[in-house]
DNA sequence: TGTATATTTAGCTATATAGCTAAATGAAAG
DNA sequence: CTTTCATTTAGCTATATAGCTAAATATACA
């Protein structure tokens, strides 16, 4: 139980949700695109990501500088995921979210960390 | 979406928890018994059951000066009960409750509010 | 080694909320 | 109509937490 509150502490943000529906939607995303999806800063994404690892409902893998996050639903709690996918579809937030990530994922990370450093360049 | 958040925001603390646990073995309890079980004040356990109601998940019923609350979780949402029903097997906290409520019960609400204003009386 | 840079951690502020007590509400009973 | 009393609402305080900036980490690469 208490690590089921833990789970509904961590799902209880709206920022953290758009998270998880992006994951839903993406099987692995870096902080860097979820930064850019959530439009706050860097320090606040990685807190938000820590909050959900730690609940069990994240897992990450590093690659060079980039860490890269996915959902890891823990055993039991499928049935919520699917339930949260389903509400997904009927959030504007979140639709309005899918579109902006396809746009995010076209960027490329390269040009995409380069762009929030403020260097002028080349979203196409 | 909104919508699944205000139920993950009323399920993500331990004392609304520990109502909806009650409520999934007991149809029915009063808010007095539910503020017997929890031992804080009534007040904040009108709190909780109103954030509890708003959301959707808990019904009412008046019947004289008292209030019956009972589980009337929004389409959609049963696998999260069964969810979290599943795991208050496993919550010590819920276990300790379950015991406690039967006790609770066989009071009878007479007596039990009548405990609460402090008369001394007849706990069986 | 030294520099650049993605992510995390530390430290701060503002807001949200769980708890309390006291006052208000509304139904029952005198 | 007045009193009683279960519940709710109002108003307060203390704690938790989401946001920020700045500093610290850790990796890639010159």
């Amino acid at each position: 139980m208490t690590h089921s509150l833990e789970i509904l502490k961590a799902l209880s943000d709206l920022n953290r949700l758009r998270i998880v529906a992006a994951l839903s939607r993406h099987d692995e995303l870096c902080a860097c695109q979820i930064t850019e999806l959530l439009e706050v800063a860097g320090a606040t994404v990685s807190r938000h990501l820590a909050i959900l690892q730690r609940s069990g409902l994240l897992a990450s893998r590093k690659e060079g500088r980039w860490v890269y996050y996915r959902l890891a639903p823990p055993i039991g709690t499928e049935p919520v995921l699917t339930w949260l996918e389903n509400s997904f579809e009927e959030s504007e937030v979140m639709q309005a979210d899918f579109r902006a990530l396809e746009k995010i994922i076209r960027i490329g990370r390269e040009d995409l960390c380069r762009m929030q450093r403020g260097e002028e360049c080349c979203p196409r």
